[in-house]
DNA sequence: ATCATATTCAACCTTTTGGTTGAATATTAC
DNA sequence: GTAATATTCAACCAAAAGGTTGAATATGAT
């Protein structure tokens, strides 16, 4: 079995320009299919595939009212996104910071030795 | 043309797990190919193109040595990507704020009304 | 009831992704 | 030199992404 996990699933979300401007549309508030994909130069479908992806990825809820639906943003799973690269970046630094280390007690030694 | 911009690249490097995991992987120091290959289930030639799609990205720099190739992490990238997030929250709070505010003017004028 | 609107579903196409295997290339070891 | 090692390149394949068009569905307006 294929097994995606919600971070696979919000990164994949994110890869795509048409998606995030969806999602920053979105920060702005509430908005219906059509709405979202006015400004877009591409199919009502194409908009439409792209919102099943960020719904997939739940970064984007719907309500339905009638005939429209409506679009809401949920930015918890962006957490999980930004832990990912945080944890990265530390991770690396810790890495420098032990090349210091090591590199200051190069130095130590350099230093008794000429002395 | 299709323009793919850095963000798409990062992004998508990002949202495979086998991709992550060398990342990871070299946070701790550069490693050979066949190094970072090793602990997967897969072969040689699939990690080969993942690390391609990384290279793409510029998270990963590769320096030959004779015949092996060692690759190294570049957080840079990922700053763009935190950047981008953080701007999504930033914007998303705003949003509330603002909501927060409507609520309380609305307060205001219903106790002025009472009183 | 009819017509228009909002949205999805289904079928199709092309490109990209993620994987395979087998051959080519370059370097190192003997 | 010959053999082993490290790596890529090329061809192939299946599945997913990103788009299209046309039909179906559901709701709202007249």
């Amino acid at each position: 079995m294929i097994m995606q996990n919600a971070l696979d699933h919000t990164m994949t979300a994110l890869a795509d320009p048409t998606r995030r401007a969806i999602l920053q549309r979105l920060t702005k508030g509430e908005a219906r299919v059509t709405e979202i994909a006015d400004p877009f130069d591409m199919s009502l479908n194409a908009v439409s595939k792209h919102i099943k992806i960020l719904e997939r990825a739940k970064l984007v809820r719907r309500r339905r009212a009638g005939r429209d639906h409506f679009l809401s943003y949920n930015p918890k799973p962006l957490d999980a996104a930004s832990t990912w690269i945080e944890k990265q970046r530390v991770a690396w630094n810790v890495r420098l910071d032990r090349l210091e280390q090591l590199l200051a007690a190069e130095d130590e030694k350099a230093k008794g030795r000429k002395s």
